[in-house]
DNA sequence: GTCTATAATTCGATAGAC
DNA sequence: GTCTATCGAATTATAGAC
């Protein structure tokens, strides 16, 4: 006999962010209503009012924790040695942490247009920070004589950009294992800034 | 004397198409609504439906038109020449085909979601078609010798996903003059692709 | 072709019972 | 913590006057 009434804060908790992130991630934010949400969770809109305070803060924090997390787990990836070593790290770290992530890495990517002016500031400054490692591993590139580009600054973003499209089509080609993929592109980066 | 009514097809079809490309890309497709829309042009919401028969409409003819555009253009930019040579142009094209229309590309590239199954699928129809021309190109080099690569598709998705990367940042860094930018992407491709 | 007015839904968020 | 019920406002789209 189910109940119809209760307590289930431990549950419905994670619930709630699991269910907004996969149903955002397939529609967008501005088009998922809470009443979508509540149904997917299982429970009335109301409910969900005990997790968030209001919309706007369940996709800020989401893509909040998103970021954190993909800074402190890289920072833990990091072998922090020769440049090399810490760029191929990072596109093996990319590649692989995002992967099993990507409704998270759709929302934080896709959903910035939504969110207030001072939460994008705040989530724009953890973009900012992750992208500042890459940049310092390509810096220290150049100065070891390892690596060679003509902008370090605009050769971080072309590297992310090109990792990042890479979840946008994966999902649908699942040709190649994941093995490949990543040696593939790591050919490419590791060509594209040798000396 | 401004008046109140009156007949504007050809002054307010274009506004239209304009206005949704301003609003959609900053705001998204759900979170505009016909009557934003309207006060945009300078309209009532009624009258919209003079040039769409609903907002689904809207959306998919904006991003049909963009790339159909992008193709034909293109095509006509194409060298037809050495493998070499049609990439540079392909990279030089894509670069200052695209930066002087950011809010289409935008919406062309974040508003997927938000089609119809059925129009869906023509807009991915048209984008893989845009993907092959760089593919084409990239097998041609590798036929000539003067491309290696680890796959081309892929490889085709990642210089893609680069160049595109482009346009969600170049807006806020106006530090580099096009030709410097573009020279820069260029190198990058350039390498990636070398025997 | 544009207007005003409105039908029919749906939205985010809250109040109060349990 | 979840429910039911609801407020007030917003939504897409249409009807009919001009």
């Amino acid at each position: 006999m189910a109940r119809k009434q209760g307590s289930h804060s431990d549950i419905t908790g994670p619930k709630v962010r699991e269910a907004a992130l996969r149903l955002i991630a397939r529609h967008g934010y501005a088009a998922v209503s809470m009443r979508q949400l509540a149904a997917e969770v299982g429970v009335q809109a109301g409910a969900l009012y005990n997790y968030t305070p209001d919309k706007q803060a369940l996709l800020f924090d989401m893509m909040r924790d998103h970021l954190v997390d993909v800074i402190e787990s890289f920072d833990r990836a990091d072998p922090k040695t020769d440049a090399q070593s810490r760029l191929r790290a990072f596109v093996s770290f990319h590649i692989r942490y995002h992967l099993p992530r990507a409704d998270a890495v759709f929302v934080a990517y896709m959903e910035l247009r939504n969110l207030s002016p001072e939460n994008f500031a705040a989530i724009e400054k953890l973009r900012r920070a992750y992208e500042d490692r890459l940049e310092a591993i390509l810096r220290q590139g150049e100065a070891e004589g390892a690596f060679a580009m003509k902008d370090a600054r605009i050769t971080t973003r072309a590297i992310i950009g090109m990792l990042t499209g890479f979840f946008t089509w994966y999902r649908q080609e699942g040709r190649l294992p994941l093995e490949e993929v990543e040696a593939i592109y790591w050919d490419l980066v590791c060509k594209a800034v040798a000396r």
